[in-house]
DNA sequence: AATCAACCCAACCGCATTTTG
DNA sequence: ACAAAATGCGGTTGGGTTGAT
């Protein structure tokens, strides 16, 4: 007994979209603007459910979608986002103006994941030996490995930073390293780097310390083997729980200060400007 | 030229969450 | 406070395109 879809009224169009549907909508929505998707197909005139129009606008026909193929910053940023939060697709599309939700998923999918899978065998070949071919395995057959090593990544590249900054001694270091309050405001003139802060702030450090292990070790150490799943039988696994905490209260601040933050600055970028990053990717460049 | 496989992306589906009466 | 409706979100699929054989 659950809610009757929206869309088993017999005779409602799927599937691609035509032209003049398209037009339809787009001059409905640009007189009347989005919302009210239920009985939007009626008063436009269109033979579709609500949601098909729905996200026919915000996947498509939205004015202000940026098109074409991502720039390194916009791959770059999804990377890092995705290493926080995930795959919460409309989190990181917040991020990205003129991306939808659905293009970054669909290009994660696609492009990313692929080419995190051959950096990772370009790593194993470089550092061969049977233990980083067995980790590699592992990383591969299971996500919460992967995620782990793209974690991993984020954190280096935040090092990278962190010792950047530091060495310019900029004063927006100060605050953004000011652990007292993690929900503090940054100052106007700096943009917040979510970062810089979590990473120096206690739970920060508390993960730091589990994973300094290694990656392999963090992984095993901080997410628990699913059953017949990757970790083998991995009797240790209820021992090492800590660091399943310190990785699980490190994502939720994450999460928690993206919401903050974007509720109270609305879009914003969460990176540093992109000379800073160009000289971070000197330093380090995990993903060319 | 024909066939097949891999890739890409728009669209769908179902669940979760929020809003409304 | 509750139930139903509306909306949002993430996972998945299907079909078109492209490249290899």
């Amino acid at each position: 007994m659950g809610r009757t879809p929206c869309c088993d009224s017999k005779g409602i169009k799927k599937g691609p979209w035509a032209q003049d549907e398209d037009k339809l909508l787009l001059e409905y929505v640009q007189a009347n603007g989005p919302g009210n998707w239920r009985m939007l197909p009626k008063l436009a005139g269109l033979n579709r459910c609500g949601k098909s129009c729905r996200l026919r606008w915000t996947n498509y026909l939205r004015p202000d979608i940026k098109r074409g193929p991502f720039a390194p910053e916009e791959h770059n940023s999804i990377l890092q986002l995705h290493a926080i939060v995930g795959n919460k697709w409309s989190m990181i599309a917040a991020q990205l103006p003129g991306r939808t939700d659905n293009e970054i998923k669909n290009y994660w999918n696609t492009h990313m994941k692929k080419q995190l899978r051959q950096d990772a065998q370009q790593q194993q070949h470089a550092g061969g030996g049977e233990d980083a071919a067995h980790a590699q395995a592992q990383a591969a057959s299971c996500p919460a490995a992967r995620h782990m090593a793209q974690w991993d990544t984020a954190r280096l590249e935040a090092e990278a930073r962190l010792s950047l900054l530091s060495s310019t001694a900029t004063t927006t270091v100060t605050s953004a390293t000011d652990s007292s309050s993690s929900t503090a405001l940054p100052p106007d003139h700096a943009a917040p780097d979510i970062f810089l802060r979590l990473w120096n702030s206690e739970v920060g450090e508390s993960f730091r310390g589990s994973a300094q292990q290694g990656p392999a070790a963090a992984a095993a150490a901080s997410v628990p083997a699913p059953p017949g799943g990757c970790g083998g039988d991995d009797s240790s696994a209820a021992s090492t729980n800590d660091g399943a905490d310190d990785y699980q209260a490190f994502l939720d601040q994450a999460v928690e200060e993206f919401a903050l933050m974007h509720g109270r600055l609305g879009a914003f970028s969460v990176f540093t400007p992109a000379d800073v990053l160009a000289e971070a990717s000197c330093l380090f460049s995990p993903f060319e």
